[in-house]
DNA sequence: CAGTATCCACTAAGATACTG
DNA sequence: CAGTATCTTAGTGGATACTG
């Protein structure tokens, strides 16, 4: 969203999803529409203020769907756009040879 | 790399992928095999110091090959390992995904 | 519950100069 | 040509405490 004159569109697609968190993000909303709460839990590591940064950026990159109900105690739903199913679909093939690598790294002993 | 124990196998590629410059590396490597000058020219505005050192993780995660020939003026050849390749393939989707955002936000009256 | 505010630490990356 | 060395900076992310 910031370096704007892409050399090709890996360049723009690799611009929304760097972030530290974002595709672990994405990848959980995939499964469902989640509330803060349980993407903190999702996303095991992440502190309060990174989660709710990178959300921000992804709700501006409109690949997220940030749903408020005025209700107490407070209520918040995130869930992918129709965009980012696009992304995330885009993003399985990548994940399968990721998921590859990751099992040739464990036989080659590095775990 | 350094991340280790993965969340998924997304979790384990953007590891592999991170880095301001590796996308288009890795773009610019998939059209031919390069020097270094080439790739410095390939890949607009990376400092040497900079592309070195993102060439270096790629070879070390397997991504691209190094070839070193001992002559004078130095010559020295990048080219992606059969990884690289699969790599690539798995990039594509994303990479389209990217053009087509590319082409929303033109139009929608970003640029 | 779903954040915001603050302050700190680390690293990626840039500029520049030098070398075999 | 293909780097390496050094220094500096910007930005990202982490920990913690506080709020509507």
């Amino acid at each position: 969203m910031e370096k704007q004159p892409y050399v090709c569109g890996l360049d723009a697609a690799v611009d929304v999803i760097d972030g530290k968190w974002k595709v672990l993000i994405i990848w959980a909303l995939n499964h469902q529409r989640c509330r803060f709460g349980e993407l903190k839990r999702l996303v095991p590591g992440v502190s309060e203020k990174v989660l709710t940064q990178q959300l921000r950026e992804l709700a501006a990159d409109g690949i997220v769907h940030r749903e408020s109900y005025d209700v107490v105690p407070p209520k918040v739903e995130y869930s992918l756009t129709g965009l980012g199913e696009e992304l995330n679909t885009a993003l399985r093939p990548l994940g399968a040879w990721g998921k590859r690598r990751m099992a040739t790294l464990a036989e080659t002993g590095r775990g």
